[in-house]
DNA sequence: CTATGGTGAGACAAAGATGTCTCACTTGGG
DNA sequence: CCCAAGTGAGACATCTTTGTCTCACCATAG
């Protein structure tokens, strides 16, 4: 029968089990326990040996993009210098974890009754502060709400993680693409030269 | 045979039962048939007289979403005057369906193989189209391509559609909001003065 | 009134996913 | 060498949703 000696190492790594989990949900968000089994090159029963249930690894998943997330908050050092320079930081250090962020994103519409995870209400009060901050210090206009600009950028995280998904964007644009919209919109002003920006 | 002739009026029409659906899946994306059959007060036996099954329903509802949007796309009359007003009026015209709209965005993410539905495509040409034209008047930045604008409006619209549902944001503010962030976004420049505007 | 046709309620099987279990196999340590 | 632990494969029951069907009900046209 099967006799393919694979050499399995002891404990299957439980991250890298998620971490296969991310990557396939991110592309199919119905992908079946079985699927995420394969995907990670696990069988389904040691998969659930790992995780009780699907619910659990949802819940797994969730608890790894708060510490994706947290972890570029740090990173981003929210608190330093101008505030537009902070939020170019962020998504640049957030940009691996968009994807999931995505699924996490969409799947979080349906925790209709539950409430959320305590760590998305400190995400997004880091993000908002920072809004915030760039408003009081004249950098950002004061008219759209901290709130607004942190569920616009997630959204816009998310669309373009699916744009670069679907192969409609380039990933190395990535970066450019969702920072310079959020900051500077569609818009061309006057300050607008060419630039120093090479999205090359 | 059945003449077009109706004896009995249908007490249900087609129309109002895919507009509950539409109102119940934008907010819970997983409802089930006989969620969706109770929501629009008809039983599952009668829902799947109209629709052969979730798969026609979701069909249909895909139709009526570029029905709107194409409608949307009409009245908001995108060649005509200044660009960035065609954006504005777009975004107020196309309001309405944004909830249905985010709901087809994430649920198109699963037609991983079959090919997207063509009346996607006129209407992201149409929207596409609409961003160039700004960009050729000197209007709107050339370094944002067309394709990630309109990616990104459909992102924005998802994304205040969201947050109006979820009660962070008051749904007479959605349109300035997107439509601000879109087109000038959060840095404030020179010209922004408080401005003629009263989102209040 | 009577006939017609749409409807609601419910039964039913089929399909898919899930959770649990057993068993044989492999690996690494004693 | 032998045992313990972890794994893969698969069987199995269960649950949910779906799709189909039947039958009684009722409103309306004729």
């Amino acid at each position: 029968m099967s006799h393919l000696g694979y050499c399995c190492l002891m404990a299957v790594d439980r991250d890298h089990v998620l971490r296969s989990a991310a990557a396939l949900l991110t592309r199919k968000s119905t992908a079946t326990m079985d699927e995420v089994a394969k995907g990670a090159g696990i069988s389904r029963a040691t998969l659930h040996r790992h995780f009780a249930g699907r619910d659990a690894l949802v819940r797994a998943l969730e608890a790894l993009g708060i510490a994706e997330c947290e972890s570029a908050l740090d990173a981003a050092r929210l608190d330093d210098g101008p505030a537009s320079d902070a939020v170019r930081r962020l998504v640049v250090e957030i940009e691996s974890a968009s994807g999931l962020l995505a699924f996490l994103y969409t799947e979080s519409q349906l925790f209709e009754g539950e409430e959320q995870h305590e760590g998305w209400t400190r995400i997004d009060d880091r993000i908002s502060a920072l809004f915030r901050r760039g408003q009081l210090g004249g950098e950002f206009r004061i008219d759209l709400t901290p709130a607004w600009l942190t569920e616009a950028l997630f959204g816009l995280l998310a669309s373009g993680a699916w744009m670069v998904q679907s192969g409609k964007g380039a990933p190395k644009d990535f970066p450019y693409m969702v920072v310079e919209l959020l900051l500077g919109g569609a818009l061309r002003h006057p300050e607008h030269d060419p630039g120093p920006h090479d999205p090359a």
